[in-house]
DNA sequence: CATCAGGGCCCTG
DNA sequence: CAGGGCCCTGAT
């Protein structure tokens, strides 16, 4: 990694950004069972990562014109406290940044980080089920985030179908220092993803030569996709639901699986699982009915269940239990969690 | 050493 | 709607 050309961020400018109270700094810009990689890094209290983001904000259903995206680095700092929360965001730019270009970028990490969330209802409604009450009390103000764009997700997704975590990460850093950029900033060096039209010119089997296998066939074609105006995130964004999982699966490469943790983690809907996939299903039935992982709920059956006990806040409810769980495993050792993960 | 299934998905029949 | 193939890796 020494040996590659550095972008230094010499341009420094200051956001403040006030979230909804109650407020969870660290369990909302760290989740434990993402995969690392180098483009973003966390610590208690602050966390850097890199941003592309456009000049200026497509009209709906429009596209993105003018001048190329900026490369950003941020560093998000608490300043606040759960009922007084405040972030201090630093955003590091090569070119300076005009007041339209920050308040467009200050409302798109509102959206990310779910930083306008009310929880209150989800609280109350759950504070005193034995099993939800406590996990909700221990992270309060946690919200769902996620911190890609949805082309980055989609890639992010892609590598981590059919294989280990190993292999998921060391493909995304091969992508990374093939067709990324690396941007320093605030004493830290990460990349900062491409963008689809980058991978126009790359044949699929130079894609390939970076060991992905069948994924370059779909990060092509996907690449294209967002290249020719099929795909519009700020246009999904206005969709229903419905039109929304009909658009994504059309996705070369995305399927059910995917579509489930897109329409969650980049849409924002916590109201509904749509698919279990075979290695959350058993992690699943053990944590909500003490099952032999070996030996699962179904899939139907979990689902019925997640629909009748937490209804409208169903996937909401499973973040909290999950994350718990992953927090818990960076403190102690889970064994029956450890066999389910593929290092 | 070989074989095989896997944190899915596509395509075929 | 069931099932084979796909890149690779790690388990057996």
């Amino acid at each position: 990694m020494t040996d590659h050309n550095c972008e230094r961020l010499t341009s420094k400018i200051i956001l403040e950004i006030i979230p909804t109270s109650p407020f969870n700094f660290d369990a909302t810009f760290h989740k434990p069972d993402h995969y690392p990689t180098q483009d973003n890094f966390w610590e208690p209290g602050v966390k850097w990562q890199t941003m592309v983001w456009p000049n200026f904000v497509p009209p709906s259903g429009g596209t993105s014109r003018g001048k190329p995206p900026e490369k950003l680095g941020l560093k998000f700092i608490n300043t606040g406290s759960t009922d007084k929360p405040k972030i201090t965001v630093k955003v590091y730019s090569f070119l300076k940044l005009d007041q339209e270009y920050l308040n467009n970028l200050k409302e798109e990490l509102i959206y990310r980080y779910s930083l306008s969330l009310d929880l209150t209802e989800f609280d109350q409604k759950f504070r005193d089920d034995p099993q939800l009450g406590p996990i909700i009390k221990r992270w309060k103000g946690m919200r769902p985030m996620h911190y890609s764009s949805l082309y980055e997700h989609i890639i992010i997704m892609i590598m981590l179908q059919n294989c280990t975590v190993r292999r998921s990460v060391s493909m995304q850093q091969a992508l990374f220092e093939h067709y990324g950029t690396l941007l320093s900033f605030d004493n830290k060096k990460l990349w900062a993803f491409w963008e689809p039209a980058d991978l126009e010119i790359i044949t699929e089997e130079e894609l390939r030569g970076l060991k992905i296998g069948y994924r370059a066939k779909f990060i092509k074609r996907i690449s294209s996709q967002f290249v020719n105006h099929e795909v519009n995130e700020f246009a999904i964004r206005k969709m229903s639901q419905e039109e929304q999982k009909e658009k994504l699966l059309s996705l070369y490469g995305i399927g059910p699986a995917s579509v489930n943790d897109l329409l969650w983690e980049v849409f924002k809907h916590y109201d509904k699982l749509v698919k279990i996939s075979p290695w959350q299903q058993k992690i699943y039935s053990k944590l909500f009915f003490d099952r032999d992982p070996e030996n699962p709920i179904s899939e139907d059956k979990l689902l019925h269940f997640f629909e009748e006990k937490y209804g409208r806040y169903q996937m909401l409810a499973v973040h909290y239990l999950w994350e718990d769980l992953w927090w818990k495993r960076q403190n102690e050792h889970i064994p029956w969690l450890e066999k389910l993960i593929r290092l």
